[in-house]
DNA sequence: CTGTTAGCGCGTTCAC
DNA sequence: GTGAACGCGCTAACAG
């Protein structure tokens, strides 16, 4: 007694039946509960007259198969874990979404954990998903600790790093370079003719990358000045603001170049609260193409990269691995990304 | 062999152990499994020493429980079924982060699904996600079909609706009347001299709801004229531009209510591409308080809304029924909202 | 095409 | 405090 039932709803067929089971439907359909097993799982090994019975059974019992039991017969849960650090920034959502909307189509469902960009939460939430047995397992970045690393490799299941991109990958990595994005960013605004950068980003590995190359390839051109302002995780407009308000206290750059669209949003805030014309007086650059940032403002701006893309082409890649016959393909897929230039400066 | 395991990594105690069980820890640590599981489960039920042997026996062997055996053998499966309409619009970031946080910290996972407001998806969903036998589901909204309720009710678990409040709950409610703040709105902005309204919101029961109850209370008090422009769902900064924009083709309304604040500060942003000083030309009103929007642009009111504690109660009220003793006390909390208005006008 | 047998890995229940 | 039997609901592997 779990919960107080509400009396009386909806005259259906059957009465409560929390706990049907498979052999009940059997016994309702007048077949082995094998059967029903087939008839649910593998309908084209059963004759059309008994399928039909079994699934009029199944509707009369109001019969939810148990995923627990067939997952722990079959060894195969069909549950599939994915690692994020947050749900509050936004830059993930493309890809979760296509990623859910891709698995459940193909009869999967999606355990999710939050590790707040922590390597030891990170590390506690494989153990436990794990624990769920998934056919699969998605991380977010491919930082990850010793032990982590040594349960996936343990865990003998396909294993996709995401969001990223590594020459010694788990098993498979759909992503694309930090350090290119740092350095194309770098080339484009010099080429642009800018010589004042500074750079504002989360404490987030990916966008601390980014700003590395950025830096590295500006030095590398005799650019050696680039401050940068690093703020707590997560990018929210408020960050953005702040950071630029920061690095306006003691400097006049030409260009701010932030780790997220949020950022940038942010940023562009504060300038326009300074009377800064953007991108006369400050250039501002973002990343990510959130909300589709640079149609709306002409001024800004910034780094598309293929969320969406991310998100299906690991469905895809995963089921393929889920396949009857399939084989251990490597899989490197590197989505790219564009500079969206809407500064006519 | 579902996987190329990658050669020699970090030379582990174990082998390669993906099937290690409780049986191989208990022959490892020299006890009888069912210790193993106390060891494990119920600590206090286990002397010092045995428990030491038993950890030790686990760290050996690299044993991860089986929780889809354990969920089967105990029928608590320490899940969570969560239902959203997406996760692409962030109002919910908040509820899901502090929901999933206080629960992974009670050891309960969370499966998701994402019904894009639709409720034959919800449909398929819920029954799909009640195969896990959940512990528990939470869903947005109020509005189901019937073979939903039907289906919940007969699940025989704790439901929670969420973001929203309703006389008849399945079972549990966490949330506010939308059409509290539709009528505290419009009182609000009446209050403050307003008389020609425009509205914008996305195809979403909720924001529909609370642009009806708006619309209602200032039809109540001689305003008729409140037209209402509807975008497909999900609200994004450019549907709230369009918004605007397609009601400016036709009226001069004195403040627009916009059912989110996605929406308002794309209608924002429309509005300072037209000149349009907010808010003595135009007055913007959101909702969500997203990324505390009101607090970033001076000039918008916005209604604030508990999201985090909508998280954070819905766990603490699941937590509690999941309590050993624990009795089937109706909830129904009513986290409430508070309109922030930033406009000096 | 359908039925039978034998577990999947664990927790519950009862002994000791 | 610890152990032994049994079953959770389902599917793999075979038999028919």
């Amino acid at each position: 007694m779990v919960r107080k039932a509400r009396s009386g709803t909806r005259g259906g067929a059957n009465g409560d039946s929390g706990n049907v089971t498979l052999i009940d439907v059997a016994r309702v359909a007048g077949v082995a509960p094998m059967t029903v097993s087939r008839a649910l799982n593998r309908p084209e090994l059963v004759r059309q007259a008994t399928q039909k019975k079994v699934l009029d059974a199944v509707r009369a019992t109001g019969y939810v198969p148990n995923m627990l039991a067939g997952g722990l017969a079959s060894s195969r849960s069909r549950l599939v874990a994915l690692l994020l650090p947050t749900i509050a920034s936004s830059i993930f959502a493309d890809t979760v979404q296509a990623l859910m909307d891709e698995l459940t189509d193909a009869g999967y469902q999606t355990l999710i954990g939050l590790t707040g960009y922590s390597v030891s939460r990170e590390e506690a939430l494989v153990e436990a998903l794990l624990g769920r047995r998934p056919d699969a397992i998605v991380l977010a970045g491919t930082d990850h600790s010793a032990a982590t690393v040594a349960r996936l490799e343990q865990a003998r299941i396909p294993v996709v790093e995401i969001w990223d991109l590594t020459d010694r990958p788990i098993d498979m990595v759909v992503g694309f370079s930090h350090e290119q994005v740092g350095q194309a960013v770098a080339r484009h605004l010099m080429r642009k003719g800018y010589r004042r950068f500074a750079a504002v980003s989360v404490d987030d590995p990916r966008g601390l990358r980014r700003c590395k190359s950025l830096r590295a390839e500006l030095a590398a051109n005799g650019l050696l000045e680039c401050p940068l302002e690093v703020l707590p995780a997560p990018a929210t407009l408020a960050a953005g603001r702040q950071g630029l308000a920061k690095l306006l206290e003691t400097l006049r750059p030409e260009v701010v170049v932030c780790s997220s669209d949020t950022l940038a949003e942010g940023a562009l805030m504060e300038a326009a609260s300074r009377d800064l014309r953007v991108p006369e007086d400050l250039a501002v650059m973002g990343f990510g193409d959130l909300s589709m940032a640079a149609q709306l403002h002409p001024a800004l701006s910034t780094v598309k990269v293929g969320g969406a893309e991310i998100g299906r082409r690991t469905a895809q890649a995963l089921l393929a691995r889920f396949e009857p016959g399939a084989n251990d393909t490597p899989v490197r897929i590197d989505t790219g990304f564009t500079i969206i230039d809407r500064d006519s400066a």
